[in-house]
DNA sequence: TATTCCGTACAGTTTTTTCTGTACGTACTA
DNA sequence: TAGTACGTACAGAAAAAACTGTACGGAATA
């Protein structure tokens, strides 16, 4: 059994990898040594046979597919006759690269977008009432302007985010690298 | 004080925002509100007034400066005659953004990549060797072929990272917004 | 040189997150 | 209809992370 060995040593360095770097995608590194497993797997996985891989409960396996079907990094898929709900890797990066920005990055730029129009509304409310001192006009008026360029940086993210969602940031960066 | 209430309120809004999104920096919430509080700073703050603004010790002021600093989100300033360090945020955004991926990103991507090319050239000896059943071999070569996409979807990621580190990106998606 | 002040390493505590086992609702089977 | 299998909600346990106070090394001051 040595040989088979010698491969399962090859994949779990990987799948190491996989898991501590997936964080980046808010991913715990449990959640992320569960990729790794499907990522190797060539047949789509039950959260039994997850349990049974990884040694975790079945709890965990259920709240880590739940985490990596949000982010569309995995699959629910059906097979005809299988009681189990049976999940695989989702295998095109690219989209699940832009879902991951789509999902979370769009989610938090419209959030704090919000408050600081909000906040924008709420300083000229502020400016334009006449008991308002000169001193505290000033700063609001300091305020809002920090608050516009901050606003103009996130109109920035969004076109990318667009970019991003429409693939056309692939005309600009193409899979196939130029042969240079 | 009613209207210092109000500017206070306004900016508390804003940095509760803030606080919240910063996670996807691999920022923890706390030093997101620092964040905050340096974005509606007019002078650089030493420890000692961070830890008064925001209530907490002086200890994790220099533990969340640190991961700031690490980020480049915020610098150290000079101030004539002052003992005390002084750090105050970074405002072009941009280079924040961009330095973010090439300081986070580029290194998960590197790991990633390194440990699937020490798998590769695993897999290739047991592929050569005469010991090796055909079984191995067959999902040796699977394995490599899975590895080997997922080396090129790296590559697209760091031909991506390259334009952000370059700033090319922006004649991309440029900062001025097109007026149509 | 002695003294004071500053930032951080370190160890211990508190809080949060992650993980597990049980219990329950739903859907399939007989 | 009764019984079985499956996935997940929930509550408690274990693990990890965040936070604090003390103590110390190094730099500025006197």
């Amino acid at each position: 059994m040595k040989e088979h060995d010698r491969l399962a040593k090859t994949r779990s360095m990987v799948i190491d990898a996989i898991a501590q770097n997936m964080h980046l995608y808010g991913i715990t590194p449990s959640a992320g040594r569960l990729y790794g497993l499907l990522f190797f797997s060539d047949k789509p996985l039950t959260l039994d046979e997850m349990k049974e891989e990884l040694g975790m409960s079945k709890t965990s396996m259920s709240n880590s597919v739940r985490s990596l079907l949000d982010l569309n990094m995995v699959e629910k898929v059906w097979v005809k006759g299988e009681r189990k709900d049976l999940y695989s890797i989702r295998d095109d990066w690219y989209q699940v690269f832009f879902d991951y920005f789509t999902i979370r990055w769009r989610t938090a730029i419209t959030m704090n977008s919000t408050a600081m129009e909000k906040s924008i509304s709420k300083l000229n409310e502020l400016i334009d009432d006449p008991n308002t001192t000169e001193a505290v006009r000033e700063q609001a008026l300091t305020d809002m302007k920090k608050l516009q360029e901050r606003l103009d940086y996130y109109d920035w993210q969004n076109r990318l985010l667009d970019s991003f969602e429409t693939k056309d940031i692939l005309n600009f960066v193409p899979i196939e690298k130029k042969n240079d």
